[in-house]
RNA sequence: GGUUCCGUAGCUCAGUUGGAUAGAGCAGCAGCCUUCUAAGCUGCGGGUCAGGCGUUCGAACCGCCUCGGAAUCACCA
C-alpha cells in the first residue's frame, strides 16, 4: 500500500455500499489530513453523502465511522466533529509504513513516465554579467527540471544564449576605442563583468554624443538616430552578419570571455545545462514554417514583402513574422527552434522559464503554433515568473541599482560564514569543512528565500531580510538536518540501532511526522505538476519545524525503552533523508555539520 | 483601450482539487541553555482574506462587476 488517501477513500467508499446500497453509487469521497487541532489522522467530510445517507451529518458520520473501525483493521478509532469524520490509524499501521518508506529504494522518486521534457532557462545576453532577475530564473529553472526528473520524466536542461546583435556590438565598439586591450588576465576581471563594463561604457559615450549633438540643434530623435557611435555599432552587426573575418574573431574572443564568466556564475549557483544553442545558430530557423503558413493562408504578405498574422479575431494584435527584407524576427526564430526541438528529442513537453514581460510573446507563440495544426502546441508550458523588485524598487541599470549576481552570491556566504564564527560553530581544525559549509549555508539561504515565493508573483528581494538565517529560511531547514545527522553519529558511537520494531507505541508527534514523510511522493507531484518549486520549499519547511517540535520535547538517544529509541532514530533518520531530498530537489545543499 | 497576472497581519510570504476557529516567519513583548547543536523551543498581542453581488449545506479559493498595482501590445530580442 502506497497511498494512504486511496485506500482510506475506498474504505469509505466499501462503507458508504454497505450502509446506504444504490443511493451512495458515485457520491463524492473527500479525505484529507485531519487538522492540528484535533484527533486523528484523516478526515472524511460527510456533507456531500448527505444525500445518500438520508440522515443528518452527525449520523451520517456516526455510521459510517462505525463501519470502518469495525471492517478495516488500520482504522483504530474515529470521532465525528459537525460534518466531520476524523479517522484515527493505528500505531501499528504507522510504524508499518515508517517500515515501509525505509526500505522503498525510491522514495522520493516517482516511478518513471517514459515522457521527454526540455526545460529551457537562463538564457542570458552575452553583453552583461548575470543579475538579481536572472538568478530567480536561473534557480527556478534548475528546481523545476529537478523536480520533473523527480517526477520520472526525461529532462532536457537548455540554455538559448543570446549572442548576437546589436547589443554585443556596442560592447565590442566601446571595447576596441576605449580598452586599451584588456583581457579578463590582464584586468584581473571575470570576463562577462569585463565585456559589461564596456557595454556601460558604450552607454556613456552615446549619451554624451547625443548631447553634443542636441546641443548644435539636433532634434533628440535625430541625435539618437545619427551619433557616430551607434552607426558604428550597426555597422559592426552589418560586418558580422557578413561574417567579417575581423569582427567575427572579435566576437569570437569577447563571447569567450562571457561564457568562462557565464560558468563560474552558474558553478557557484549550482545549476548545469545538458545542452547549449547559441542565436547566432538558430536565429535563421523558421522561415519555412512562414512558407506553411503562407500556403495554409495563416499567414498574409503585405504588399512591402513583410509577412504578418492577424490575431485580432482572438483579442490580439496582428503580428510581424518577416521583415520586407525577409529577415526574421524573433517569433519567427522561436517558432523554429519549438518545431525543430519537438522533432529532434520526441519531446512530450517543452517548458520555458522566462520572465512574465513576455507573457505575450508566449500566448502569441502557442496560437500561431496551434494555427499552423501542430498539436504539440498544448505541450508548450511557459513557466512565467514576476520580476524581483528591491526596496527602493525595480532594478535599474542607469540608477546603479542592478543588484550583480556574483557579488549578491559572494555577499550571501560571507554573512553566513561571519555569523557561524559569531555563533562559536567553527571548530579551527577544519577550516576547509567551514568554507564548504559557509558555502552551503549562504546559498541555501538566498536559494530558498527565491524559490519559496510562488514563481508568478511579483517578489521584493530586501537584502537584509534575505540574510536573516531564522524563521522560514533554508538554513534553518539545513541546521534540522545536521542536528540529527549529529544524534544519528552519536547513536552510532553508542552502538544504537535504527529501527521498526512491530507494535512500539507512537506518539501524537510521530504518527505527524510519519505522515508528513509519506506525504513527499504528493508533494514532489504537485510541485511538478504546478512547475511550482515553492510547493516543495514550504513542504521542507513544515517537515523541519514538527521536527523541531518534537525533538525539543522529547529525547532521542537519552530514551530508555531500546524499541522506542530504535523507532525514534528510524524516524530522525526517515526525516533527515526527506529534508535532504526535498532540499536537493531545490539545489539546496544540506551539511552533516554547521 | 486590448491581453495576462497580482491584491491575505505593521513587513515578507504560505494556504495543494471549495470544508472545521484563515497560517508561518520577521518586527514587538515575556520566558527557556549543567541534559541528543539555542541558526532552536514556548507563550502573548496583531485580520472587513481590496470591495460588492452571485453560485453552494459551506467561498481567501468558483462566476460577474468595481477599485488598486504590475507586465505587455515595435519591421527590438
Amino acid at each position: 500500500m502506497v497511498n494512504i488517501e486511496e485506500f482510506l477513500t475506498r474504505s469509505a467508499g466499501e462503507a458508504l455500499a454497505a450502509l446506504y446500497g444504490e443511493k451512495a453509487q458515485g457520491a463524492p469521497i473527500q479525505i484529507q489530513k485531519t487538522r492540528k487541532e484535533f484527533q486523528g489522522d484523516y478526515t472524511l467530510v460527510v456533507f456531500p453523502l448527505l444525500k445518500a445517507s438520508g440522515t443528518g451529518p452527525e449520523q451520517t458520520a456516526q455510521a459510517i465511522g462505525q463501519w470502518m473501525q469495525g471492517n478495516a483493521q488500520q482504522v483504530s478509532g474515529f470521532n465525528v466533529v459537525k460534518g466531520f469524520l476524523n479517522l484515527s490509524l493505528s500505531d501499528e499501521f504507522w510504524a508499518g509504513r515508517l517500515a515501509e518508506i525505509r526500505q522503498a529504494e525510491g522514495f522520493g522518486q516517482l516511478p518513471a513516465t517514459g515522457k521527454t521534457v526540455m526545460v529551457e532557462y537562463s538564457s542570458p545576453n552575452t553583453n552583461k554579467p548575470l543579475h538579481l532577475g536572472h538568478i530567480r530564473n536561473n534557480l527556478l529553472g534548475y528546481s523545476v527540471a529537478e523536480i520533473l526528473k523527480a517526477c520520472g520524466h526525461k529532462v532536457i536542461k537548455a540554455n538559448l544564449v543570446n549572442d548576437r546583435g546589436i547589443h554585443i556590438c556596442k560592447s565590442m565598439i566601446a571595447w576596441l576605442r576605449y580598452g586599451n586591450g584588456e583581457t579578463p588576465r590582464s584586468s584581473g576581471m571575470k570576463g562577462d563583468h569585463l565585456v559589461g563594463k564596456y557595454y556601460v561604457e558604450f552607454d556613456k559615450h552615446y549619451k554624451a554624443e547625443i548631447k553634443e549633438l542636441t546641443a548644435a540643434g539636433s532634434s533628440e530623435e535625430e541625435a539618437k538616430k545619427n551619433a557616430p557611435i551607434i552607426l558604428a555599432a550597426q555597422d559592426m552587426l552589418r560586418k558580422w552578419e557578413s561574417k567579417d573575418p575581423e569582427v567575427y574573431g572579435l566576437w569570437e574572443k569577447m563571447n569567450g570571455w562571457v561564457y568562462e564568466g557565464f560558468d563560474a556564475t552558474y558553478k557557484a549557483m549550482g545549476v548545469d545545462f545538458d545542452k547549449m544553442y547559441y542565436e547566432s545558430q538558430t536565429y535563421m530557423l523558421g522561415k519555412e514554417l512562414v512558407g506553411q503558413g503562407l500556403e495554409k493562408g495563416v499567414f498574409k504578405k503585405d504588399p512591402d514583402g513583410s509577412v504578418w498574422i492577424d490575431l485580432t479575431a482572438d483579442g490580439l494584435d496582428r503580428k510581424l513574422l518577416l521583415r520586407s527584407d525577409g529577415t526574421s524576427v524573433y517569433m519567427t526564430q522561436d517558432l523554429g527552434t519549438a518545431y525543430e526541438r519537438f522533432r529532434e528529442f520526441s519531446l512530450d513537453d517543452l517548458v520555458y522559464v522566462v520572465g512574465n514581460e513576455q507573457n505575450y510573446h508566449f500566448q502569441v507563440l502557442k496560437l500561431i503554433l496551434s494555427k499552423l495544426g501542430y498539436a504539440w502546441a498544448d505541450h508548450i508550458t511557459h513557466l512565467s515568473y514576476g520580476m524581483v523588485e528591491l526596496p527602493e524598487g525595480r532594478m535599474k541599470s542607469r540608477e546603479g541599482t542592478v543588484v550583480d549576481a556574483d557579488d549578491l552570491m559572494e555577499e550571501m556566504v560571507a554573512t553566513a560564514r561571519q555569523m557561524s564564527e559569531e555563533l562559536g560553530k567553527v571548530d579551527a581544525a577544519d577550516a576547509a569543512e567551514a568554507e564548504k559549509v559557509g558555502r552551503m549555508v549562504g546559498m541555501g539561504a538566498l536559494k530558498y528565500f527565491i524559490l519559496k515565493v510562488d514563481p508568478k508573483k511579483t517578489m521584493l528581494f530586501d537584502p537584509k531580510e534575505s540574510i536573516d538565517f531564522n524563521g522560514n529560511t533554508g538554513p534553518f531547514i539545513q541546521y534540522t538536518h545536521a542536528r540529527i545527522r549529529s544524534v544519528m553519529r552519536k547513536a552510532a558511537e553508542a552502538g544504537y540501532k535504527a529501527e521498526v520494531a512491530a507494535g512500539t507505541p507512537l506518539l501524537e508527534e510521530e504518527r505527524r511526522l510519519i505522515s508528513q514523510i509519506n506525504d513527499l511522493p504528493a508533494a514532489i507531484g504537485a510541485a511538478g505538476e504546478n512547475f511550482s518549486p515553492a510547493l516543495l520549499a514550504n513542504y521542507a519547511y513544515e517537515l523541519a519545524k514538527t521536527f523541531n517540535g518534537y525533538y525539543h520535547d522529547h529525547s532521542i538517544l537519552h530514551e530508555a525503552d531500546p524499541a522506542v529509541r530504535s523507532m525514534r532514530l528510524a524516524l530522525a533518520e526517515r526525516c533527515a533523508a526527506t529534508i535532504a531530498r526535498a532540499m536537493g530537489l531545490l539545489g539546496i545543499d544540506v551539511p552533516e555539520k554547521m
